[in-house]
DNA sequence: GGGCGCATCGCCCGTTCGGGCGATTGCCTT
DNA sequence: AAGGCAATCGCCCGAACGGGCGATGCGCCC
């Protein structure tokens, strides 16, 4: 079996697909060995709780309590818990939340087993792993002036449809503070009108599907 | 090595984590054996070429050439080929999509590996292959009010913040004609305005980051 | 303490939007 | 041949939108 100086994984992943190809990737270098797996945030926890990993490799969304949740929820419960977290898309929300959350790292699904045991490593020696790219994503996401509260949910309100008027009252607040919302919604999503608002919602993670 | 009477498999998607899970769930069958691996359309093609594979295992979403852009070249190329394609997100456009471009069958990610193995067996015996919950999907998806090709046009407009104005200019249409294009939109999306539409654009896969 | 961002409220006004009535020309399927 | 659908064009109009000028209070950080 692992000898005792292995380094002690948990996946995290709702594709059972992926979850076999990193056990496959993982299984290959000695010094790895993949101790628990779990499908969705809550399972994650509980393995963590039991299985004591000393590296959690999680993928960003997941259906029921998505990964960024779990990530937070696992830095909570134990501020030492060392995350990788995995991506699919490159360009995301997620990927500066998961940093300010607390994950140890960031990855694409993309990665070449070497640089993915490199990262394995690196975050269980105590350090930090983000690829040049994401880092220098990163950069431009710092730079793009964030919606208040406030905005996301009268940008939910136009994503739906709603009038101004609908929005001041479904937030119980007059229609003049919603135009005065929407106006500060167009000029940092650099908008020409709603309709494109809403569209840059999407692109920058702000909004998505199925929620 | 494998037997001769092995189904061979050729393996498309842009993840190598996917791609090794792939993998090495498939080598744990014995009829089964993955003679290739592609990065993207354009080398699936190639490699469909060179290696003459049975089945292809592909993934819907990747850079350069779409999955269903090399479907549909593959079918083009090859009409007997049997390609069983795989998507991460469940709600998909794509779906219906592929089983139209010459699909022989859909999966998730998701799926266990029994499932897996007995899409594959299925579809190079000559069947299809869609997972229960995904035809209920299908279904819904047919009922739904199809945007023509000149509606998506404008859609896109719209998501870009164009006026009417600006897409009858772009098109070289009328701004009339255009807004009786976002009338008939705004009809099929069930959507109070233009900033829904783009929502639902979204929602239904008509629209997508990154294009 | 002063600045900055956030949330809240006010009025005016031109432009755009979306709905309601039309219409004709093609193409494809039945 | 008939019907349906897509694409194109027409006018009227009320309501919504977005921009421009404001304002006040609150909390946070330097």
């Amino acid at each position: 079996m692992a000898q005792p100086s292995c380094i002690r994984i948990l996946l995290v992943d709702d594709h059972s697909v992926v979850r076999m190809g990193l056990a496959a990737v993982l299984s290959l270098d000695e010094g790895l060995t993949v101790v628990a797996e779990a499908e969705d945030g809550a399972q994650a926890l509980e393995k963590f709780r039991s299985d004591k990993p000393d590296v959690v490799l999680m993928d960003v969304r997941m259906p029921g309590m998505g990964g960024l949740e779990a990530l937070r929820a696992l830095r909570a419960a134990a501020p030492g818990a060392r995350v990788l977290m995995l991506t699919t898309s490159e360009l995301d929300e997620d990927v500066q939340r998961a940093i300010e959350a607390g994950a140890a790292g960031y990855l694409q699904k993309s990665v070449t087993r070497d640089e993915l045991v490199r990262a394995i490593r690196r975050v269980h020696a105590g350090g930090s792993y983000v690829p040049e790219a994401l880092e220098r994503r990163l950069a431009q996401l710092a730079k793009r002036r964030h919606l208040s509260h406030r905005e996301i949910e009268v940008l939910d309100g136009m994503r739906r449809g709603l009038s101004n008027r609908d929005i001041a009252v479904s937030l119980s607040i007059s229609e003049h503070t919603v135009k005065a919302h929407v106006k500060a919604i167009l000029q940092k999503l650099e908008s020409a009108d709603r309709a494109e608002a809403v569209a840059r919602g999407f692109e920058q993670g702000l909004l998505r599907v199925g929620e």
